[in-house]
DNA sequence: TCTGGGGTCCTAGGACCC
DNA sequence: TCTGGGGTCCTAGGACCC
């Protein structure tokens, strides 16, 4: 019985949420765009297929991929985030232990002799397409950096039926596998990395492998240490399967239009300082760090400037009328007169647990206006979030900076109105 | 016309202390 | 004229991830 570790991902996890609620998307061409629908984040197989890249502006690829018949989507977080957790409550009942990674990815740990696992890989897969509806790929081994390469080779496999067990694998045909995969497809290694490691004439995955470790500390990092050992079966990534405590939240969103003038960014503040506390009172968190930002058009001519100011918060806070008059104050010290801004954020840090504050609450001058942040957040979830709002936060009508969804679908399993009805 | 958002970890260097 | 060494904490920046 060995201990192993089972990656698990949704393939074109966004695609195949919207795919659950529209069967007649099955077999096109699907995009799922970003926020203000801006680039493209998630590609169907067939729109991959069409040559559309990740990170694509959509403007630029628009008129080719429609006149191929491609379907758009603005991302509908309510609904990724809702199939996320029915996903991975089906993955829970598989793991000894689990390790959520991302949205769309978890770490499980699975044991057995090779003929189980390849068994429980697939149980997986089935369970999820049961119970949820859409397809994952489980790749298992003994470390997390292997775990990871063996899901990109059932990925890639179409007989593998999505599932790639590496203790099922022959070891020569593994070794061929790693010496025609580039290095930078290999979890932890990005561009940077991979144009510094050609350079020492390392440029596959058994490249690395064979590297000698403590030499890759001694030139780039323990990081990448870590990745050469746990290619030779050496776990040394630990798993956390409490999630870390979160070191910040940031609520940052380019515009639909620019904004010009002063008064528009303090609105911008004013609100987006909003949404960051009504996270901090969600996670039972005080910040002590505000920073707030700006950013004009980096790709338009002439010279871009990204103004940022960080400042001390006066006692850890979650109260969102201080921190939305801090944050504007801060706004109109760093913007400069005339400049033409096409993004903001605000981002709370030195985050700490409001329970170690409850006692010191009590000598806190704060804390009327903390109880303000208590009514607000129980409206807000009552009511919706734009129920009640703050002075230029509580905006009853759009302003025109606001976020672009042209293409979203409904919230299929998060709204009351949404919820499909069907007939038989 | 139009180009995402939200994170983590590690390292180097400076400030400060004894 | 000589001008330590070890430690901690903080911050900025780099690299990476999805």
């Amino acid at each position: 019985m060995a201990e192993r570790i089972a990656l698990v991902d949704v393939n074109n996890f966004y695609v195949s949420c919207e795919r659950v609620f529209d069967p007649s998307l099955d077999g096109r061409p699907v995009v799922v765009l970003s926020n203000n629908d801006g680039c493209v984040v998630a590609r169907s197989q067939e729109a991959k297929d069409l040559g559309i890249t990740t990170g694509a502006p959509f403007f630029q690829v628009k008129q080719f991929g429609q006149s191929h018949g491609m379907v758009v989507r603005s991302s509908n977080y309510e609904l990724y985030g809702d199939m996320s957790a029915r996903v991975m409550e089906v993955l829970s009942r598989f793991g000894t232990w689990q390790e959520v990674y991302s949205i769309d990815e978890s770490f499980l740990g699975v044991q057995g002799n090779p003929e189980q696992l390849g068994e429980l890989a697939s149980r997986i897969r089935k369970a999820v397409a049961l119970n949820v509806g859409v397809p994952v790929c489980v790749g298992v081994a003994p470390t997390k950096t292997l775990a990871k390469f063996a899901n990109h080779v059932a990925k890639r496999n179409a007989h593998l039926d999505g599932v790639c067990s590496m203790d099922s694998m022959d070891p020569q045909l593994v070794e061929r596998i790693q010496s025609r995969v580039p290095v930078t497809d290999l979890w932890g290694v990005g561009a940077r990395t991979g144009t510094k490691l050609a350079g020492m004439g390392v440029s596959t995955i058994a490249d690395l492998k064979a590297a000698d470790a403590t030499e890759i500390r001694k030139r780039f990092s323990v990081v990448l240490q870590r990745t050469v050992l746990e290619l030779n079966s050496i776990a040394c990534i630990p798993h956390n399967e409490e999630r870390a405590d979160k070191q910040q939240i940031m609520y940052s969103r380019s515009f639909s239009s620019p904004v010009t003038t002063i008064e528009g960014m303090v609105e911008v503040m004013s609100v987006y300082a909003q949404r960051g506390a009504a996270r901090l009172l969600s996670d039972g968190l005080w910040a002590t760090l505000l920073t707030v930002t700006a950013g004009t058009n980096r790709f338009s001519s002439g010279e871009a400037s990204f103004p940022s100011l960080t400042i001390k918060l006066p006692s850890p806070t979650q109260d969102p009328i201080l921190l939305a008059r801090l944050a504007v104050a801060a706004m109109r010290e760093i913007m400069h007169q005339g400049a033409s801004y096409v993004r903001g954020g605000v981002v709370l840090s030195g985050l700490q647990p409001e329970a170690g504050q409850a006692m010191l609450g009590v000598f806190d001058e704060g804390g009327a206006e903390t109880h303000v942040g208590d009514v607000l957040g129980a409206v807000k979830a009552r009511f919706g979030n734009k129920s009640i709002g703050l002075g230029s936060g509580g905006l009853a009508v759009e302003p025109d900076w606001s976020m672009k969804r042209e293409f979203s679908s409904p919230k299929f399993t998060t709204e009351w109105a949404d919820i499909p009805i069907v007939r038989a």
